[in-house]
DNA sequence: TCACATTGTCACACAATTGTCACACACATA
DNA sequence: TATGTGTGTGACAATTGTGTGACAATGTGA
């Protein structure tokens, strides 16, 4: 997946190009607005984040040109409660927005809604990172060179939600609301629900460290 | 949000109260400078309103001794015009002014503006200082060309408050009420917090500089 | 009815985190 | 040189968090 980012401000974009990398994307960078035009042409990108604030054509004009040609998903970035330019972008064909400042989760929360939105993306009932592959109807985790697992209802949501943050630590709490609904968990049923996981997994180290935890804080898919 | 509001004549008082109650903040009142040291001490508030013009303890004083131990957000009451004033209070570290008589409009704009430059600001869920970044809710620091540092929850504090104050000292009394609360914590379990923190950071020159020790004062976030 | 999978709960072992102590070293001062 | 202060570092114990196995309750299908 092919991702151009457009930010004039270097640390930012830096931290974002960052972000897309560490999730598997590749990354093309674009410092003013016939920078990015020039590099969608080239490249074709999967999926545009675009800093409105930008030099020369501005992201709204940016926006539009390649709308005009292009149905890829454009995300803009906006200063906080800006109404105003949020209204403007989505009228001239962006997708989502995102506030700054913003964390990656949020970010790719973002991302991950949009490439399900658009056709670009695999179907809503697969999840694949890396080679790992989750069926969301048939409940099946496919690791190469291992036969499928089943999961219960309950192991499912929870590899769903570390899945969809990859390379993220996802909190208990965040795990035990979308797991069990809000009110309806505990840590202790988490770690049990785990350790099952685990084990069904198998004994393969290098399949049981797909499941990380982070001490303190919750678990962490890890490729 | 808790806000203490430093005030002897009774009428502004109450009407400094509703002000805030509207906006949806808890209000405690003070009407002397002790009673504002002795309910600071008891409650904790996360923003202070205080007049200049109080007994016993002058609001300056009251600012001063305050802002030995603690960085909350402070607002001088002055009376319109009175540069010493607004000078002398902004010298003793508070955060803004606002001139009486004011509208109830502008002063929560003040109190706006100061509580966004302030990280109280609950929504902040990560801090971003160059190239580093924090993640609040992840608990995690993240070095552009590193793995990221899973932090524990003194760990994270400690970062937090040095890297709100980037590039400026603070203090180790300030550190140890911000990490472990008023009366918790002491110089030695920072000395060590610190040298745990650095440990984990591994041994890049670059990374361990980040955090500096300024000798007889405190700590200081480098770039 | 039975076998079986799934789930919630408990008890216990092990690991991570934290508070405390002891000691080494650098630096300033008398 | 001797002394005191501030800091870095390692070791230890107490506390807290996590992994694991066992058991019971529930639901499902044969």
């Amino acid at each position: 997946m092919k991702t151009l980012i457009v930010e004039d401000d270097r640390t930012l974009a830096d931290i974002l190009a960052f972000t897309f990398v560490r999730e598997g994307f590749e990354v093309i960078n674009a410092y003013s607005g016939e920078d990015a035009l020039n590099l969608w042409e080239d490249e074709c990108p999967d999926l545009m984040i675009l800093d409105v604030n930008i030099p020369l054509p501005d992201g709204f004009s940016v926006c539009e040109t390649i709308r005009k040609n292009w149905d890829t998903p454009i995300i803009f970035l906006t200063v906080r409660d800006n109404e105003e330019d949020i209204i403007r972008g989505l009228d001239v064909g962006a997708d989502d927005y995102i506030s700054k400042p913003f964390s990656p989760r949020q970010l790719m929360a973002r991302v991950d809604a949009v490439m399900r939105r658009s056709s670009i993306n695999i179907e809503e009932d697969h999840y694949q990172v890396g080679t790992v592959f989750l069926d969301l109807e048939q409940k099946s985790l496919t690791i190469p060179g291992q036969d499928p697992i089943f999961l219960s209802e309950s192991e499912c949501r929870f590899v769903h939600c570390i899945m969809r943050y990859a390379g993220q630590v996802v909190t208990s709490q965040i795990l035990i609301n979308c797991i069990w609904g809000p009110g309806n968990g505990n840590k202790e049923m988490l770690r049990q629900l785990v350790h099952r996981l685990r084990k069904k997994m198998g004994v393969q180290e290098e399949t049981q460290s797909i499941i990380e935890t982070i001490s303190g804080i919750g678990y962490c898919f890890c490729q």
